[in-house]
DNA sequence: ACAGGAAATGAATCGACGC
DNA sequence: TGCGTCGATTCATTTCCTG
């Protein structure tokens, strides 16, 4: 009983809750395998950080400039490494992660990511609507911030609502280019002097679409460089359940401040369109077996092209093929597959109707 | 006198040729610090699995060449690695290299371009106009490509022609991210089958906005991959000169026939189609890059009493004024103001077309 | 010849489930 | 774990085809 509860507490999340510490540290005395999402939005001074794990150099040659960078990204590469495996032993097998940066660090990143053995799904472009001009005019304006989400592996099936991101991009399938605004006005937090609060203050649009597109409501959603907390107050928002870790102290401050204001939307607005998958199996031979269709009833292709007959086991006989309505269908069209219910239609009344709207009025049955 | 020519032999650049061979070789065998601008379209290293239909049921053509396999990752990064290192040697000081890729190859090729010692100045997204969409609905569409914009070191005076790109963006700071379509119709190379020449084309819009801003005329312009030469014949339009390298026999084929035929701002006529929606910003500039209007064709005044040159920039020159197309109407007229876009016509088979039926074209695309 | 509809196509790491 | 079956899934543009 009392190792039960031992064991229990040791494996409870500490669920909606900000952690102080060293990202690496804490996620590494966090439970395995038990967090859905990951967002993280590290820290790229890469020039700062040329002090934190600096290797020996003592056997060095060159003292120019190329060396100084290289031990700076050295450094860098070893701290992407280790909070990236971190990350990564957190992330239940079908978890994804999704990490921002600039071109100062990204491209180190995407490479630690895959090293580190996750599998890149998508590199998306969050493209400022407003970004601050490039005030020297030497370089072009830096108008965008890359993002990759990857899952944990290749091969997981990780979480893409599909649908909901078709729908609030219009009825168009959501590509890899986000046109957003950046965060200012009164989403902006600022500090007691009045300064903002935090230099790189993401917009929660951002966060919206990335938790919308790729987790359910109910999942567990961390951010190990939590900031002021933008991944934590929509996931609030959204019904989703959050962990930050941050190591100073004056952002946890305001983050906490931010998430006790922050409210979960109404349970009806977290609905989002869901995909036909998502749907319960219905076979064909049901309807056969409900009288919806007759054993030996014709049914006609979308294309009025070929015809089969209904048979007592639910599946379809036609010229010289005989099998279910998805392998009649290949065959005839000669094509490597067929969605039979879409394919084929029958006769009710005059009128031709495919036999997919059988199978909703089934669907429509089984939800009451 | 001999020594002299033998020098100057070893060390004369093969301007404007296509060189037969393996690209680090080749670059090994050119004199160093020699080469103004290297533009770099290297294999992505695509993992690709099993075929892949569209919903219609018809195959993807997919880029399955041999050029574009790679064992493992080490293996990608030791051959990016070398060729960038032998690229490095070849560029001038104050030389630059652009690198284009997708998530699948940028993220190593960052990496590499750093440790390398090259100086990330920017990366750049080329945001297509007209993706291929993600069949399976698993994915975000893949609607955009990454290019790495870098000197050769550190502190470097790179070329970099704020003006000019500014005026092809019809006055504003040009941005980070680039809307452009995919090569297609009439600029896609078609080999004696009539199939695509190369799987790979990259629009020649994409290279006009390359050369203009980071090139001046006269400069050389090295392309380790040239495949069907789109550097080279934007570089040769430009009044740039070029360096092709490309192991492929078929490709040089291709390339040197599409170079004999390109000329200095020879550009195909264009389709005019009247179809009209609404109301995007778009850059005179536009029409320039993307083939439409080419630099150096004289504009007529609705009035018929003046006349105006187009330049690679997006402005007008005329009697002793130039600048946009507003600005330069303007000052013919001696008008306060002037909506050049209904000022300026242009010449198309012995027609007189007003411009504004280019910029019509384009809102058509970009209303997605 | 022209208009309108059908077909083709582009750098793509593009299932889930049951037996 | 491997294999067979079910069945879900596309946008913009150009080129071809038919009337």
């Amino acid at each position: 009983m009392t190792t039960m509860t031992k064991t229990k507490s040791a494996n409870a999340l500490p669920l909606n809750t900000i952690l102080a510490g060293d990202c690496i540290e804490v996620m590494n005395s966090l439970p395995e395998a038990s967090v859905d999402l990951i967002f993280a939005d590290p820290p790229y001074n890469l020039q700062l950080r040329g002090d934190l794990h600096r290797p020996d150099n003592s056997k060095v040659d060159a003292v120019d400039d190329a060396w100084d960078q290289f031990s700076s990204f050295a450094a860098y590469d070893r701290f992407t490494q280790d909070w990236l495996a971190a990350a990564r032993r957190l992330l239940k097998p079908n978890g994804a992660i999704w990490v921002i940066g600039s071109y100062h660090n990204i491209f180190r990143v995407g490479a630690a990511l895959q090293n580190e053995g996750y599998w890149i799904l998508n590199d998306v472009v969050w493209r400022k609507a407003n970004p601050m001009p490039n005030f020297r005019g030497k370089r072009f304006t830096n108008a965008h911030e890359t993002m990759i989400w990857a899952s944990k592996a290749e091969g997981a099936k990780y979480t893409f609502n599909y649908e909901a991101l078709k729908s609030l991009n219009e009825g168009i399938q959501m590509r890899s280019d986000w046109v957003l605004p950046i965060c200012n006005g009164g989403e902006r937090l600022k500090d007691d002097n009045g300064d903002k609060a935090h230099p790189t203050q993401k917009p929660e649009s951002l966060l919206h679409r990335v938790l919308v597109g790729s987790t359910n409501p109910g999942d567990v959603v961390l951010d190990p460089f939590f900031g002021t907390g933008t991944t934590g107050a929509v996931a609030k928002m959204l019904g989703r359940d959050y962990i930050g870790i941050e190591r100073e102290e004056a952002y946890r401050k305001v983050a906490e401040k931010r998430l006790a204001n922050t409210r979960k939307y109404d349970r009806e607005a977290l609905m989002v369109s869901t995909s036909k998958r998502a749907e319960p199996r219905v076979p064909f031979g049901q309807l056969v077996e409900r009288g919806m269709l007759r054993p030996g009833e014709e049914l006609l292709s979308m294309n009025g092209r070929h015809k089969a007959k209904v048979r007592a086991d639910g599946t379809l006989i036609g010229d010289d093929v005989k099998g279910s309505i998805h392998q009649v269908g290949a065959a005839l069209e000669g094509a490597p597959s067929c969605n039979g219910w879409t394919y084929w239609c029958f006769k009710r009344d005059g009128k031709v109707v495919p036999i997919d709207l059988l199978r909703q009025q089934i669907r429509a049955e089984m939800a009451n």
